[in-house]
RNA sequence: GGCUGGGUAGCUCAGCUGGUUAGAGCGCGGCACUCAUAAUGCCGAGGUCGGCGGUUCAAGUCCGCCCCCAGCUACCA
């Protein structure tokens, strides 16, 4: 038997020195829907995010503001935690790399891994870009009229020679093909896995874990001229947050192996490779996903700083509204997929979906049932065919939804929903109630009641993407807070007739894009 | 260059191990209804399923070759 349920998602930790853009708001809105759901599922949830505030750039960025850099990234990680509250994510612990917590955690991992061998020290020269905070081999570089190199990422290289801690990756290259081999699973989409797979295969080389032409960030035991490299530092935040070192009791006991890291398809490798090497090599269990999403064009357009066209998810909540925002972007596009944002199908889908089919379906029913039932929860009489097939799709939403979200299939998800409201619409068409009125009006409180139980499961799967909608919709069925969890879903929870609802009030208005003058 | 994924209605995409008239949403045309947020429902037009060849009683669905797109990776330098 299965002990408690639990579920641990993380996203990555966010870089201090960029500002939250939609990007970030993607990844911890995934992340958010799926602890949101596990938990109203019965899951004990861990959903973690945070801030990575260590290297050499932060270093120079707050010399360059003339502050220490505790000040400045106690400053600017603010804005990450700023974002929670504007997107509503419910995250259970944020964590910072300059936390002491983390400094013992990733010390900690690195005496492991010396213990066990797979770390050596030695020398390295070669290219790095400061700005990308990544080594290239000549052969990546761009030769500048001037002699200078640029990386592809158009960033300026420095050739670089020092001594430098190595992690034995190359040792990990069969063990890891091994790992993925048996958990089919572990990198999601199964296309990202592939190219992880076929990089694997390509041979690994042993990775510089250690920099010595900075201080910000973490010592290396025992040799303090030595800063851990980035990543090494910045993965590590997945276990400090469930307590490591401290492998046998609290949290880790409980939390680890993390169900999913969330990460963008750029961070990848780190994440599916760098990460279950370190780990093994220090006698820890992989998590048992990874999962890289795709990336969001603007009105087809690539998003770059340079260009100007970055999306401010904050200017979008206050113009469209937070739950439409989430809703939008979980919908428009198959997770994993790259997607296009446009101002023409954010409002296409509140209007069609959200305020036409969902709004309307709510409102329509329940001004019926207010103005014809005594604005309370109708009794039924015996069933029809049609109605149980009603009744049916609503009571087994929940086993399509698991299904979806436990792959991350979130606009799967939403679509499975959207039949069964748009299957609402049409048997209020077809069943006519405004007509029993007249000729049967017991039967017009049947087909009432059964779409108020349709409406009841709607509202409550949804709630993971539209919190605050969701409740104002289950507050209009009257349905309590301990009422709203998906223990109540199904034939064994129906609704009781009789209970009195308040007067409906739209859910989602229709948004009227203004006029622009020419 | 190699590897992987993809090319299906105007647009965005579903189509599992090959099997009756290839589907959905949006958009478009028509009709119906009037409970509702000028919302909803029904009907319809629209596709040589990238191209060519092959296997099969039967192929978007398998095989080969080719074209185009994307990602990963390599090398030339």
């Amino acid at each position: 038997m299965a002990g408690p349920k639990r579920y641990y998602v993380t996203t990555p930790i966010y870089y201090v020195n960029d500002v939250p853009h939609i990007g970030h708001a993607y990844t911890t809105l995934a992340c958010d829907v799926l602890a949101r759901f596990k938990r109203l599922d019965g899951y004990d949830v861990k959903f973690l995010t945070g801030t990575d505030e260590h290297g050499q750039k932060v270093e120079k960025s707050a010399q360059e503001k003339g502050i220490d850099p505790q000040t400045f990234t106690d400053q600017v990680s603010q804005r990450f935690r700023d974002l929670l509250q504007t997107m509503n994510f419910s995250a259970d612990d944020f964590i910072r790399t300059t936390e002491e917590r983390h400094r013992i955690s990733v010390q900690a991992l690195w005496e492991k891994l010396k213990q066990n061998g797979d770390i050596y020290l030695d020398n390295y020269a070669g290219w790095y870009s400061v700005r990308d905070e990544a080594f290239y081999v000549e052969s990546e570089l761009t030769k500048n009229a001037d002699g200078s190199f640029t990386a592809p990422t158009g960033a300026p290289v420095e050739w670089v020679e020092e001594a430098s801690y190595f992690f034995k990756l190359s040792a990990w290259g069969d063990r890891l093909l091994k790992f993925y081999g048996e958990n089919p699973d572990f990198i999601l989409p199964k296309t990202r896995r592939n190219e992880v797979m076929s990089f694997v295969e390509g041979g690994l080389n042993d990775l510089s874990v250690s920099r010595t032409t900075f201080k910000w960030g973490v010592p290396v035991p025992g040799d303090d001229a030595h800063i851990m490299y980035v990543w090494l530092d910045a993965l590590t935040n997945y276990i400090t947050a469930v307590g490591y070192p401290d492998e046998n009791h609290g949290e880790f006991t409980t939390y680890w192996p993390a169900d999913l890291h969330m990460v963008g398809k750029d961070i990848l490798r780190f994440h599916a490779v760098y990460w279950p090497a370190f780990l093994m090599a220090a006698g820890i269990e992989p998590p048992k996903r990874v999962f890289a999403h795709g990336w969001w064009t603007n009105e087809g357009q690539k998003i770059s700083k340079s260009v100007g066209n970055v999306i401010d998810p904050v200017e979008l909540v206050e113009t469209y509204g937070l739950d439409a925002v989430r809703y939008f972007l979980l919908r428009e596009v198959p997770f994993g997929n790259d997607g296009d944002f446009s101002r023409t199908a954010m409002v296409g889908r509140m209007n069609s979906e959200l305020a036409n089919d969902l709004g309307n379906l709510a409102q329509r029913v329940l001004s019926m049932v207010n103005k014809n039932c005594d604005g309370a929860v109708p009794a039924h009489g015996e069933f029809s065919d049609d109605d149980k097939e009603m009744l049916a799709s609503a009571h087994g939403l929940i086993h399509q939804l698991r299904e979806h979200m436990d792959v991350q299939a979130f606009n799967s998800a939403l679509e499975t929903v959207w039949v069964l409201i748009r299957a609402c619409n049409g048997y209020v068409d077809r069943q006519a109630p405004w007509k029993l009125k007249k000729e049967d009006p017991a039967r017009m409180g049947t087909v009432l009641y059964v779409l108020v139980e349709c409406i009841r499961h709607i509202a409550l799967v949804l709630q993971p993407f539209m919190p605050h909608a969701m409740a104002k919709m289950l507050d209009l069925l009257a349905i309590s807070d301990a009422h709203r969890s998906f223990d109540f879903l199904g034939s064994a929870h129906v609704l009781e007739p009789g209970r009195a609802l308040p007067a409906p009030e739209g859910v989602f208005p229709r948004f009227v894009v203004e006029e622009q003058g020419a």
